[in-house]
DNA sequence: ATGTAAATAGGATTAATTACGATTTTCATA
DNA sequence: TATGAAAATCGTAATTAATCCTATTTACAT
């Protein structure tokens, strides 16, 4: 998983400025394998940075995507965020807990999988995430 | 793709009852081999019952997704809406146009190729979405 | 130290979706 | 065919996630 060293860097190089807040939104992720929602960012930064507006939040998660430092997905009509497994860009996949989040990798990815992909598409991206229940959401 | 005669009867079996609105929701997605945000199911229907409020649309809609009538998924933060595939229970996955929600179909599903699934997980299902550009979209 | 562009605060706004009481409709049964 | 109860719909209010906007503050290159 990425280090939020490595993730402060990746701003650095592409000119957005250090605050407090971005390292922090960024270390909140780092803290967890877990998908989590802007809502629950929200709450934990409020414990160093009580003040924060949520369009700070939204505004820098979303620059965090576009750069390839929060992986996103969407569950219940909710976006779900979480620091990018890896800064090798070794592709792979998720089995993502529906209840907490919580996360595992999956090494395989089924696009190489596909022999035929129709001619009449140009293919941009793919979605391949496992759900499921985690051994602690089970137990509880 | 299940027929209109099809889902109608699903809704009959279940103990729903017949309203011509309802026909024409399922109507509205048989005529075409795409996924439709509930405006645009909204929109079409106003040309027949030019009063209808949204929340019999969405209401049925979701009525729809949970007897298994319509396929469910989400693009741009909008859910969209497309009768289910076969009726025979033929598993498979959808190559989607992310302009116009138009889709293919792809025969591979990647859940038979994943050797070893985590032991902590219990798996409660799974998605597998390949995005695109279709011939149509392309050219416009 | 300072000027400027970027970032943030605080709140208004948008858009999708759900909720809900009042009314209407379906359909089984008389 | 009439009727009554349950289900469906209407019309609108409420909710929720997310974006937009302007004034103010902050980071940081010089």
């Amino acid at each position: 998983m990425m280090t939020v060293e490595e993730a402060l860097q990746i701003l650095k190089e592409k000119g957005y400025k250090y605050t407090g807040k971005r390292e922090e939104i960024i270390r909140i992720c780092a803290e967890e394998k877990r998908y989590l929602t802007a809502k629950e960012i929200m709450e934990r930064i409020k414990e160093l940075y009580p003040g924060l507006s949520f369009d700070t939040v939204y505004r820098n998660i979303s620059t965090f995507v576009e750069l390839g430092i929060l992986e996103q997905t969407e569950l219940d009509g909710e976006g779900r965020f979480r620091l990018a497994c890896s800064t090798d860009g070794h592709h792979h996949h998720h089995l993502i807990c529906t209840e907490c989040g919580r996360t595992s990798s999956l090494s395989a990815c089924p696009m190489s999988l596909l022999s035929a992909l129709p001619e009449d598409f140009q293919v941009t991206g793919h979605k391949f995430e496992v759900y499921g229940t985690c051994k602690e959401c089970m137990s509880s």
